[in-house]
DNA sequence: TGAATTCCCATGATATCCCATAAGAACCCA
DNA sequence: TGGGTTCTTATGGGATATCATGGGAATTCA
């Protein structure tokens, strides 16, 4: 089970370096995965992930009418994505674009949601996990069904 | 995974030339494949992409009726496409229709899109996605939904 | 002969690599 | 349990290689 998980602050220097937070490299390492760096489509943040959800979006694009407005907005993830390079130190270098769009200023933070993973600008993700919270206590947590998929059809 | 992803604007001097973004480059090169321009059928952009792709045009042109009406416009794509010779220093030479046809004033900016790539003015790109982002914040995104295909989506 | 195109080289910016240091964490041995 | 040692990890600085791009010479074609 490798998955990306937990959260860490790290410093993004004036290059724009930043080290990969170990336990996300050795995710990758094992899978010989390369990382890629897209734009988040709705929130202020990046994402990160290995090469199936890249494909995933590629073939999800083959199967639709590659002109219609919901193509487009696929090819919006990929054309924002980079291949990053993980350098001899475990660290990666986030192009302007990248810094400017999540506004990161000296921080990144990686949070961690399972197959990929998130870089904020630190005070923004603690706001948002305390919007999460609220609105689960108001409204409720959604239905969570943990069933085991696949051996039997749920759903 | 060879895809083309990530954008990069690169100047398009008097002379018509432009670079082709060396990530790029090197997908075709990996591959030995030659880089074919296009007109798109339906965005005031350019396309390129490798022999593979035109094939599978010519391929899905041949499973319609070759006198219809679709057919006839499908075969537009075909003969506004040309071979391109890339330099020893990575340029292109961008002939003068090309650069009309996409209205392309001394900038060029290459968006990846998996399979292929799009070239287009840096104006109207920009316009393209900042609709692509509303539309995702306001409708959602695609079906992403695509849970795990087959069992192991690795490679 | 003139225009267009290909080839070659120079340059600056930027990314990539390498080494050094420091803080923490894990480890070991008494 | 405590104290010291070794590894791993994060981070800073500087050297090197790669890439985009401009200019000009050589070549081709009409």
């Amino acid at each position: 089970m490798d998955l990306f998980l937990s959260t860490y602050e790290n410093k993004l220097d004036a290059k724009g370096r930043v080290s990969v937070p170990a336990p996300y490299r050795s995710v990758l390492e094992r899978n010989r995965s390369p990382l890629y760096i897209y734009k988040s489509l709705t929130l202020p943040c990046l994402e990160g992930c290995g090469p199936e959800r890249i494909s995933q979006i590629v073939d999800a694009i083959d199967d639709m009418d590659s002109l219609s407005k919901e193509a487009e907005v696929l090819q919006t993830m990929l054309f924002s994505a980079q291949e990053m390079k993980i350098n001899s130190d475990g660290r990666m270098l986030l192009p302007a674009e990248f810094v400017e769009f999540a506004e990161l200023d000296g921080v990144a933070l990686f949070a961690g949601i399972g197959r990929s993973f998130q870089i904020w600008r630190p005070d923004r993700h603690q706001q948002r996990e305390l919007e999460s919270r609220e609105q689960a206590s108001e409204r409720g947590v959604p239905r969570l069904t943990l069933g085991r998929r696949g051996s039997q059809g749920d759903r």
